[in-house]
Parts: C-alpha cells; sequence; structure tokens
DNA sequence: TAATAACCTATTGACATAGTAGGTAATTGG
DNA sequence: CCAATTACCTACTATGTCAATAGGTTATTA
C-alpha cells in the first residue's frame, strides 16, 4: 500500500509543477491549496528535498520549488523517495536479509514478475501526465 | 506489500495441489515441507477453509484439502482472501471512507490504472502456473 | 479408546503510520 | 534595520497492524 506520505508527496510534487513558474512557493500555500496539514507536509517536504527532487529558500518571499522542469520527473522516482519499498515483498527489497528458500522458491518469480510491472508503471508515467494547466 | 500471511497461504495452496492426489494433508505435514510455524498455519488455513478454498477434516486420517481442481484457483483469489485488500492506496479499499476530494483528484486516475494492473495480473495467474509437478 | 488432527479464544512484542508540538535559523519586504 | 515571514530541526505520541505464540477443546478414526 503506499502511504499517505508517498500519496501527499505526490500532490506537493504536482502543486509545485502547476506553480512551477510563479518562482518559489510557500509550503502554507500548497497545504491550504491540498487541505493537508502544513505540519506533515514538512516532513514530507524535507525529504524531497533530501532527495534533491525540491530545493527550499528560507525567509520572506522563500518557499519550495521544483529543482527541474516538470517533465524530467518520474511518479516512480517520486514515491521511491517517499515509500520505504516499491517492492510487493519483504524479500526483494533491497534492504533484505538473504532467504535460505530464495533458490528453490515456488513463489518469488511470481513477485519479481508483479515487481517489474509495478516498476515500469511508475517509471513511465511522468509527473506531467497528472497536471491540469 | 503482501504480508506473510498472504504469501504463506499461497505456498500452502502450493503444497495442497502438489499432493493432491493424496487426500487430506495434516497441517504438521504442509507446516514441516514449508518450514512455517504450524500454529501461524492454523490461522492462514482457518480463513482458507472459511473462503471455500479448502476444506478441512478433522481426527486421524484428516487434514486440509483443495475443494476444487488446482488449475480452476487464480493467485488473485488466494491473495484477497488473505490481504485486507489488494488495493495500492486506501481511498480505493472498499471499506473507504468516501473521499471528498475524489471527484477533483488528479492522482486518484493514476491509482485506480495501478489498481487494475494488478488485479489483471493476479487473476490471469493460475495456480498451476507456480506448481513444480 | 488412545492417538491424531482440526478448530477455538486470547495474548503479546515489535514496528510502522500519521500525525502533533514547540522551537531555532535564515532571509527579506517595508 | 527590524519585524514579519518562511524554512528547518528535534522530539514525542496515539493508534493500529503484523507476525506470531500459548493453551486449550472438539471431532474422528485406526
Amino acid at each position: 500500500m503506499i502511504s499517505t506520505k508517498g500519496r501527499y508527496a505526490l500532490r506537493v510534487m504536482i502543486d509545485l509543477a502547476e506553480h512551477h513558474q510563479d518562482g518559489y512557493i510557500p509550503l502554507k500555500d500548497v497545504a491550504m491549496r491540498q487541505g493537508i496539514s502544513k505540519k506533515y507536509l514538512e516532513i514530507i517536504v524535507k525529504e524531497l528535498v533530501a532527495g534533491k527532487l525540491v530545493s527550499g529558500v528560507s525567509g520572506k518571499g522563500g518557499g519550495y520549488k521544483l529543482c527541474r522542469d516538470p517533465e524530467d520527473y518520474s511518479i516512480g522516482e517520486i514515491l521511491e523517495k517517499m515509500e520505504p519499498s516499491l517492492t510487493a515483498v519483504a524479500c526483494l527489497a533491497s534492504d533484505a536479509a538473504p532467504c535460505p528458500r530464495s533458490s528453490s522458491c515456488q513463489t518469488l518469480p511470481l513477485w519479481a514478475e508483479y515487481d517489474k510491472l509495478t516498476h515500469d508503471f511508475f517509471y513511465g508515467k511522468k509527473l506531467t501526465e497528472l497536471l491540469i494547466v
């Protein structure tokens, strides 16, 4: 399941993309428009900054802004910054302990196939495909 | 994420399918072969029984057995019996509270499309595709 | 009739989720 | 130049889910 962090992050990115020409956007505005607590969004945007997806400037006239042009973001990379893993099963997560059954596991190929499907879907979709403007 | 319940349930179903000709299979045997605690499997199999996927018989000579032929099960229906929801976001779960933003939500179509992809993938796969025998 | 096996209720430790609270540091418009 | 604005930081917490474990009772038959 995609958590609120992933979903809200996507909405923040959409919001910033739609106001990309307006320079730095205060988080207050995004929170207002999206109907999400500003305090909670702070946590989320912090991770987006750490992931080099957006940049922030403090002080009056400051706010957040996309680092690149909106068309250069895929949904997949946004979600992967926020979710511990986009993978369907713990066995395939990047931080997974090696499983002794993996070589003989009859279900592993199924999960791997689904993982590829998921990855291709979300990395194939671009942020601009979700914009209204 | 698919939980252990879903993954173990699938392995139980595979195990029962591979021993389908042997009549009722004691859970002890399945637990032994799969390397999963029998106690935990009891919880899982109980739900499979409630979902009419397998049937159980008590007493000596008893055990569990698939209700239908192995080729008549899809992976999707097995997983949906065990997981609260196969859906990617809470908004689309069957027990979800109606969201006031749904009509204007810019991300909802994305989640819906991914949900369909997931559904089609897992319902398209059959249990027999995972068998060795 | 004793062994076997399903079936039942309850409990628990660990962890993740979805926030809240209250502050400090940086920057600039007036 | 300073007060308003805004990002940035650390910490805390309630709630719920997950992944089991524990200890029984009931049903069936070799």
